[in-house]
DNA sequence: AAGATATTATAAACTTTATTTATATACTAT
DNA sequence: ATAGTATATAAATAAAGTTTATAATATCTT
């Protein structure tokens, strides 16, 4: 058994069983591959692969079990070259962040600008997708950290760190009959309006709908998006009112806009950072994290990543997050 | 990046640096090993051990995380074997139980009897030895199971799967004047005699201990043995008054002696089995849990060994354990 | 402190193993 | 059925890992 012949069964399992396609992404022969896993079956004396003739048609469910060990023995082996860097140079390394367009516009660019002058050889990637896009992206080894308010929970092998807690603001273009309220906004008045916010599966979204739904009122969202920036050019144009996160309202730039408080309107929304279980936690990654959020120390951090599935939020039950 | 990097830092630290002993245990030459393990030094970029001159002295400490995550690498590979001999033959293998005296010899003879009978092609390997022994072994990947009533819980690495609960038998010879009592047997009664019981550390000595100290009495132990035999045979020389594990009693064989009942005085101890967090479970390693402990459903030790360390207890609150 | 002993590093020859190229064979889809 | 695509086989080539012999360095002993 060697981690060659292992990396090679868990890539040709991850090209949907093309081994010259795989070949090809690895930067070897189809040959080679093909001998290599022959040479493994053998010695393990399981097919891993189930072939119709010449071709592999499906893993086996031995092959399976055997590809899934196949992949915590590659991400061990990745982390032992972290392990190493982190002891030859820590301040060198890389580190690779997926999140959404309402942390990277709005939350992000502080801790990022402070960071990158503090390590500044280590090599910072961001990715933006969709929640789940950015959850299953850390899930398979291709980023670090997985930064948003949703979905992260459907992937049971993140660790999940609650950073702080945020509610929304309404926007209105100036001389809008909402900016001119007395008193408090109320959901009644805001459900008299056409509403311009967040797409579902975006940015505590969820906790939007719930809110109306709870006092019976149908919203009239007539335009969502993915992201504050869309929604405040909507309401610019008069499409309707917006709705965002209250860290998306810049008092510099949105001067045409008014903003009104509507956090006593909404349950408030938590985002989380989704770390994969088993990752090496490299000195400047904890320094990521509590600079991002203070009670993230390293020895909460660590207890998170070694407690058990579905245990680690237990930890962070008496914490009192921050809100914005 | 090899596996045989691995397993050569791994087996040189666990012989205490030496090179060439390692390379005589591995079947191979002194220099292979010497520049196996310079290579992967290069590739890292880090000394893993520290060198005076051409004598290794000790582990650097980037060398002790990487060793340690090569461990866990080498167990992983273990599992792939035994994951692909598991759906290769389900019913071959080899299962290693390594326990004490009192398991050994008398709780254990049935279901090895069973079990050999259903599982003639698992090679069953049995190892005696010291609780502490015998959880090291476990440990150490040297045995699957560890069966015994103390010191497992000293080693966090083992997920403790509690079996039954026992207590204890007073015995004496006949004519005894503790045999001839009226009612129920008292720890006054037995502080008046000479003793004999288990070794500390051994077979639930410290929950009698406990028992007598929690009454202010001081027993007067004369011997202590590691194991029942042995207790039993200075019983017949009239040495003292045997205090044993209720199974250890043998209504057949032990005619010659009186055996009071004692559950009455004690605390109950409970027997354990202890598995190495990681293990691959074989089929038939389900199967001989269920044997001796029938609380111990595949689903419960699955769960039990994918529970974080310290969360594996609660699993068991609520389950009536078997009591002899 | 010096010799004896043990251990590791180095180098070169050897052996084994892996990779590639070329080609045959088999499957899939139109 | 046939073109296109994919995998297996075989032989040549390249790249390792291993061993043997030996030198160098440390540790132990007296």
């Amino acid at each position: 058994m060697k981690l060659q012949q292992l990396r090679y069964i868990w890539e040709v399992s991850r090209h949907n069983l093309n081994v010259s396609a795989t070949a090809q992404s690895l930067f070897t022969s189809q040959p080679g591959i093909s001998k290599q896993i022959r040479l493994l079956e053998d010695e393990l004396g399981v097919e891993i692969f189930a072939r119709s003739g010449k071709h592999l048609t499906r893993v086996t469910p031995a092959g399976q079990a055997v590809i899934d060990l196949a992949g915590q023995v590659l991400r061990l082996t990745d982390n032992i070259k972290e392990v190493a860097q982190e002891h030859s140079d820590e301040r060198r390394g890389s580190l690779a962040i997926a999140t959404t367009h309402t942390q990277a516009r709005y939350a992000l660019p502080p801790i990022i600008t402070e960071f990158t002058q503090k390590y500044p050889d280590v090599a910072l990637h961001m990715q933006q997708g969709t929640p789940k896009q950015i959850a299953q992206m850390v899930s398979e080894g291709q980023a670090d950290f997985a930064i948003a308010t949703e979905s992260l929970e459907l992937f049971t092998d993140l660790v999940l760190l609650p950073c702080y807690r945020w509610n929304r603001c309404v926007l209105v273009p100036k001389g809008h009959p909402l900016a001119e309220l007395d008193g408090p906004l109320t959901l009644e008045a805001l459900a008299a309006y056409s509403l311009v916010t967040y797409v579902f599966g975006f940015t505590g979204r969820s906790q939007l709908d719930d809110a109306f739904k709870a006092k019976g009122l149908t919203p009239n969202v007539v335009l969502t998006a993915a992201d504050a920036d869309v929604i405040k050019t909507y309401v610019r144009l008069g499409m309707g009112v917006g709705i965002v996160a209250h860290m998306a309202v810049d008092p510099e730039q949105d001067t045409d806009l008014v903003a009104l408080e509507a956090g006593h309107l909404f349950e408030s929304s938590t985002t989380k950072i989704g770390i994969r279980r088993g990752t090496f936690m490299r000195g400047y990654m904890y320094d990521f994290l509590e600079r991002f959020a203070p009670h993230l120390t390293r020895e909460r951090v660590d207890s998170a990543l070694t407690a058990g599935p579905r245990h680690e939020q237990a930890l962070f039950d008496e914490v009192e997050l921050p809100e914005y």
